[in-house]
DNA sequence: GCCGCCGTTGGCACTCAGTGTCAATGCGAG
DNA sequence: CTCGCATTGACACTGAGTGCCAACGGCGGC
């Protein structure tokens, strides 16, 4: 009832930011122009955003769930590199599902540096979310253990990269192919077979 | 002459910066703050830095070349690996080697999210440079190939890591070590003998 | 020594993001 | 009908960042 009011404010909200961001550039706009479009107060802008940046960025904080979602449903036997190249999809999917929507927020936020800086402290999250999930599914200690941080980057650098590209082809290549050549690249150093462990961190090697 | 005094300005408004963002937080502080202790007017602030985390986090901007100039600097015939550990290796070591200095400062930005922010994007710039020195190193475009990218990422990613760590250990854990056992788990898809070329990805594969 | 040139500075006014506060409104439960 | 409860709008305020202009201060030419 009340949060499904919520919901529809927020959508009417991003779609007049987004609508204006794409034609007149992120600096161009203000927030008076936004809620003017949207028809709600200034105030009730800060209600439901905390930043103007956020109302461009929000839904990466879901797209970082989705993420490690998938890598916490995928099977315990398969390899870390399998495992994170089924979850770097998850998102590079959406992506290209609904290019027609999505290409023009990713190129307004990769050509924007206060939107990239935003993605890029999302993109942090998603690796510490990465990270954490990595750890437990190795039985790792996160804080010790350098593999599963360094496992998380290359994941999270993989989606970076590739959605750069998706990016700059205006969607031209599909990420499918990319992600399949990059983690092909990755793999002998993610599936290694020997991998420091908390033990032999404490041992001093 | 006049390039002296800009210098010594600049000095006095970092020292005292960092001085009161030291003690009382980053968000705490407001620059008129600053420019009372330091002695300037609020606008000359805005001459020498862009923003109030600028005046924290410039200095990393001469690291970046730091890291650059060092990767161009390694022999030819060095491995991806080898060239890039030393490469990471130089930034690392000037915080162990001012620990006194920077450790404070490394601490008030890993734990301040609005320089967190601002680091993240440094190191966006420097993994698009060593992007670049890679791929004119090993002869790759680096618009085409993923390598250049990849490998730049997880240099970067490394950097981040291990300055994690040291921070907070509290300086007390030496990066050097934490260093090489990163890049010996690299190493395997560093230096990788088969890697995507410009011409592979034009066939298809 | 005097004068104009140029770079740096300070002061001022202004825009805009973001926050706290409070009164008004709307709505469902009792 | 009325009492909460949540949402909203309006107002005021702080602080970051910018544009503009006048005032300094050194420096070479005259």
């Amino acid at each position: 009832m009340a949060q499904r009011k919520r919901q529809l404010v927020a959508g009417e909200l991003t779609e007049a930011a987004l609508r204006l961001l794409a034609r007149k550039g992120f600096d161009a706009v203000t927030i008076d122009e936004i809620v003017a479009t949207a028809g709600v107060s200034r105030r009730t802008f800060f209600r439901y955003f905390a930043s103007k940046e956020d109302v461009v960025v929000q839904f990466l904080a879901e797209m970082g769930d989705g993420i490690r979602a998938e890598l916490a449903g995928r099977p315990a036997a398969e390899s870390p590199a399998e495992a994170l190249r089924h979850a770097v999809r998850v998102p590079l999917d959406a992506c290209a599902d609904h290019s027609d929507r999505a290409l023009g927020v990713v190129q307004l936020i990769l050509r924007t540096p206060a939107l990239r800086a935003r993605f890029l402290e999302r993109q942090a999250e998603w690796r510490d979310g990465l990270t954490a999930e990595l750890a437990s599914r190795l039985g790792l200690d996160a804080e010790t253990d350098l593999y599963p941080r360094l496992a998380a980057g290359m994941a999270v650098s993989t989606f970076d990269t590739v959605l750069h590209r998706w990016s700059e082809s205006g969607g031209e290549i599909s990420p499918a192919a990319l992600i399949e050549q990059a983690f092909t690249l990755l793999a002998p150093s993610l599936d290694a077979p020997v991998r420091q462990t908390a033990h032999d961190a404490e041992s001093g090697r």
